[in-house]
DNA sequence: CTACTGATTTTTTTT
DNA sequence: AAATCAGTAG
């Protein structure tokens, strides 16, 4: 036997000594699941003799990929696990498609759109029908197709199931999405699933072949799973059920985007024969860490597999509780604790992160950094790929590689100014949805001289010179190494000089840096085949999240968002913002599974902490230049009093003594069940001050007109309570003093 | 067609 | 507080 499984304990060597067929890991945080996944890939390859070249492991993010490939290398040796297939679904799915989606009668050529390409393209299918993007938010409209083709209904069958008008609404936006993504020959990120199962299923001969190749399949994070995912793992391991997937139904954090926590809670019963195995010793964090994580996770709802988390590591440190006046004291709170467990050398600053709910809490932070020179790295926020003149740049690129990505067409078609307007641009779309073509065959027809074109002489000309731009491209496209291509599309369309015209010479400079950095990624394709170079270049540019981009030993603090932490793990970890509205979101405080799921986040932030772990919050949050009062998350009345130590007073805060007075950490405030919606009347703020909120997200509240609806939010805006309540038709803000909303109980 | 200005809106979370 | 939008003047 190998000796590189001495090192496991009995319940991970069990795991990957287990015998082929359906396996379930249930690993809690923290229990070595990457070790088990990387030890059971080894362990197929060393001791059973599987060829790598017929192993799939599919991660969650790239970065997981890189890391499980470089795991393997160490425990193999460089290079032996070369053959193997990782990868998260989507770029598995992309590379497979390259190769195959012929078969689908598309070509290989496709482009694959982002959220922001996607949102243009609702928006023409929108303008297109001449409905209003105020009355029907192109958002929200995208948002149930993404979930639609997450669970793989198809345009038609989604008119058929959902008959309202508003679906109908959404089901013609649908049909009319897909084919004008199909005449850009482009796939969104749910396309590259969705067209993955039914190349399967259309072409069982091909899905044999992979499963001829796929002898072994291996899925981390298999809680996060949506049900298109799931179709694929059922279709790949049809015939040979050898079948290991590792995840934690307490982690599932990706319901919003389709996760289906059923995958995980049935695996036995879609696999009867499937062997589970728990993994319950944690080996990162310290026991205090792991109680209160415990405390919180426990006070949920009920699952069928209560995970009973344990570890060797000792007591540790208690978890500290601090409360801020406002985010900017919080922030300085956590970098003047930083620099102390630096100072003190408790802690390198890599080994320091900072994790809140939203992206937009990082700025509080940063600021807070930034004023201390403390180095920080923040992922998230505005992408590097998403900003304005690069995705300028990459459309051309795009353009190059395929002139049909109408998006990209539509993106560039007046940038730089060339004289073709709003007007223009509404008639050409116009005049290519007559004729039934995508806008670049449009194009060449009015190049080509088609009498029937609904131009003047002078747009025609400026159309068509557009039109030469873009066979000139796509022409050396194909043939050009890619950063030859890119200095020719910025002299051609003279780019730099563009910028300088539109931004003063600061910022002009800014975004210039920012396309030389573009390039200077560039230069990394340039050992592939010609042929390959564009195509790897964009689909990675697409699929690339931002946390795979995180430096592991870069001595700079992380700031990152809950969701991006799952799987990480530091040393210090500062969890800011927990309060109501924040975490939980007040976008997910009407729901009760939302509900659950951001407790989940909680713990997975808890859970990322070896030995230090500090859970913040602000008496006091502005958001949207606005100041508001907060409350504490409802999560933090779940730990027991005792766990945590309490915060210090701060002088600048008013009192809230009651607050800390018996069981709970934040004291009895509640008598609710504590996964339950907080009602009023549980919220004895004893003597409110002339100025208090009081309403609260999740209470249900009646309007004389408007009916029954449900408090989102509540601010004080001049001495005046500003509630927003949603009601069956909107949401509607309301002041207190004046709409006299009536509370219901229960 | 572009460029300016005042009004309005924006924040979940992500491959 | 910042970004985007709508309307208008040039």
């Amino acid at each position: 036997m190998s000796n590189f499984l001495q090192s496991l304990n009995p319940a991970q060597r069990r795991a990957v000594e287990a015998k082929s067929g359906p396996v379930l890991v249930l690993a809690g945080p923290g229990s070595g699941k990457t070790r088990v996944l990387t030890h059971r890939i080894a362990y197929l390859i060393e001791t059973l003799g599987v060829d790598p070249f017929n192993i799939l492991a599919v991660t969650f993010t790239n970065r997981a990929a890189r890391e499980l490939k470089e795991r393997l290398e160490v425990l193999l040796g460089a290079g032996r696990a070369h053959a193997l297939a990782v990868g998260t679904f989507h770029s598995l799915c992309a590379r497979f498609l390259r190769r195959d989606i012929v078969h689908l009668g598309r070509g290989r050529d496709f482009i694959i759109y982002d959220s922001d390409d996607q949102l243009r393209l609702i928006r023409r299918v929108l303008n297109e029908f001449k409905l209003d993007e105020k009355r029907h938010n192109p958002r929200t409209i995208l948002a149930r197709i993404s979930s639609a083709k997450n669970e793989l209904v198809s345009p038609a069958e989604f008119a058929r199931l959902n008959r309202d008008p508003l679906d109908e609404l959404v089901a013609r936006c649908y049909l009319r999405y897909q084919e004008l993504l199909r005449e850009a020959n482009a796939l969104d990120f749910d396309d590259l699933l969705v067209e993955m199962t039914h190349l399967f299923s259309q072409h069982p001969e091909l899905l044999e072949r992979y499963q001829d190749r796929f002898t072994h399949l291996l899925v981390d994070e298999y809680q996060d799973t949506n049900r298109a995912q799931y179709t694929l793992i059922r279709q790949l391991s049809a015939r040979q059920r050898d079948l290991f997937v590792v995840g934690d139904d307490d982690q599932s954090i990706y319901l919003f985007r389709g996760a289906d926590v059923r995958n995980i809670r049935q695996f036995e019963q879609d696999f009867p024969e499937a062997q589970v195995i728990l993994l319950e010793q944690n080996y990162r964090s310290t026991q205090s860490i792991l109680d209160t994580a415990q405390a919180v996770i426990n006070a949920g709802a009920k699952r069928p597999h209560h995970k009973r988390l344990w570890t060797e590591n000792g007591t540790g440190s208690q978890v500290s509780l601090h409360e801020g006046y406002d985010q900017d004291e919080e922030a300085s709170f956590v970098a003047d604790e930083i620099t102390r467990l630096i100072g003190t050398g408790e802690f390198p600053a890599h080994e320091c992160a900072v994790m809140y709910r939203t992206n937009a809490q990082s700025r509080a932070i940063e600021e807070a950094f930034v004023r201390r020179g403390l180095p920080y790295q923040i992922s998230g926020g505005t992408r590097f790929y998403e900003r304005k003149e690069v995705k300028d740049l990459l459309a051309y690129l795009r353009l190059a590689y395929n002139p049909f990505d109408s998006v990209s067409l539509l993106r560039v078609l007046n940038w730089p100014a060339r004289g073709i307007g709003e007007r223009t641009e509404q008639e050409l779309q116009r005049w290519a949805g007559e004729l039934g073509m995508p806008l670049f065959q449009a194009l060449r027809e009015l190049e080509g001289g088609t009498p029937h074109a609904p131009f003047t002489a002078r747009t025609s000309s400026a159309l068509i010179a557009f039109t030469q731009l873009l066979d000139e491209l796509s022409k050396s496209g194909h043939e050009l190494p890619l950063t030859t291509l890119l200095d020719r599309i910025t002299d051609r369309v003279a780019i730099r000089e563009a910028l300088k015209r539109e931004y003063d010479p600061l910022e002009a400079e800014d975004r210039w840096n920012n396309l030389l950095e573009l390039r200077n990624v560039a230069t990394n394709y340039l050992n592939l085949p010609l042929e390959a170079q564009l195509s790897t270049f964009l689909e990675e540019v697409t699929l690339v999240a931002d946390v795979d981009k995180l430096e592991q030993n870069s001595d700079k603090v992380t700031c990152i968002t809950l969701h991006q932490a799952k799987g990480l793990e530091y040393g210090a970890v500062f969890l800011v913002g927990l309060e109501e509205g924040l975490l939980p979101h007040s976008r997910s405080s009407d729901d009760r599974d939302q509900l659950e799921e951001e407790r989940r986040l909680l713990y997975v932030g808890m859970t990322r902490a070896r030995r230090r772990l500090y859970l913040c919050y602000a008496f006091k949050r502005t958001s949207f230049g606005r100041a508001n009062l907060s409350t504490p998350s409802r999560f933090l009345a779940d730990i027991p009093r005792g766990l945590v130590k309490p915060p210090v007073r701060r002088p600048t805060a008013p009192a809230q003594s009651s607050m800390f007075s018996s069981r709970s950490v934040l004291g009895d405030r509640r008598s609710s069940p504590s996964d339950g919606l907080p009602r009023s009347s549980s919220r004895p703020r004893a003597a409110p001050p002339p100025e208090a909120i009081s309403f609260f997200s999740g209470q249900r509240v009646r309007h004389a007109v408007f009916g029954e609806g449900l408090v989102i939010s509540s601010k004080l805006v001049d001495g005046d309570e500003e509630v927003t309540v949603r009601f069956a038709d909107r949401e509607r803000r309301l002041l207190a003093t004046f709409a006299r909303l009536e509370r219901i109980e229960g």
